[in-house]
DNA sequence: CTCTTGACTGAGG
DNA sequence: GCCTCAGCCAAGA
C-alpha cells in the first residue's frame, strides 16, 4: 500500500467520526490533532470528500461556532435541522452554549 | 514547477 | 462588537 495523497483527508475523516453526539468541534481544533493547526481550511477542504462517507460534517464548525459550511449540504438549513437533532440549539446558524458542547480531540483524546 | 482556490484563524483598526 | 487584511497549507489545473 501506498497513501500518499489520502493521508490528511483521510485523518480528518476519522476525527470527524469521533466527534461524540450532541457536540461539536472546529476545524482549527481537528487541524490541531493533526499536528497541523495552520491547516484548518484544508480540514474543510478535506470535508468537500466527505459526501457519501460517514462523517458527521455537520458537527464540525468554524470556532465561533458559526455554520459556514452550511452552503456544502444539499438544503439550506439541513446542517442546523441535524445539530438540533441531536439538543444542539442553532440560531443564525450559529451555535449556542458553543463552549458547553465544544469537543477538542486533542484534549478529549 | 507556478498559480489559484478555499467548509479557517488571528491580529489590527 | 464588527469589518478588513494577511498568513498558512494542501490539492487541482
Amino acid at each position: 500500500m501506498k497513501p500518499k495523497t489520502l493521508n490528511f483527508f483521510d485523518k480528518v475523516y476519522e476525527v470527524a467520526r469521533l466527534i461524540p453526539f450532541g457536540r461539536v468541534t472546529s476545524y482549527g481544533a481537528i487541524a490541531n490533532y493533526l499536528g497541523a493547526k495552520r491547516s484548518a481550511r484544508m480540514v474543510g477542504y478535506a470535508m468537500n470528500g466527505s459526501g457519501g462517507k460517514d462523517v458527521p460534517a455537520h458537527r464540525v464548525v468554524n470556532r465561533k461556532g458559526l455554520l459556514t459550511g452550511k452552503h456544502h449540504f444539499d438544503g439550506t438549513n439541513l446542517m442546523q435541522q441535524l445539530l438540533e437533532s441531536e439538543g444542539i440549539r442553532v440560531v443564525n446558524n450559529q451555535i449556542q452554549d458553543l463552549d458547553a458542547i465544544f469537543w477538542d480531540p486533542a484534549k478529549e483524546l
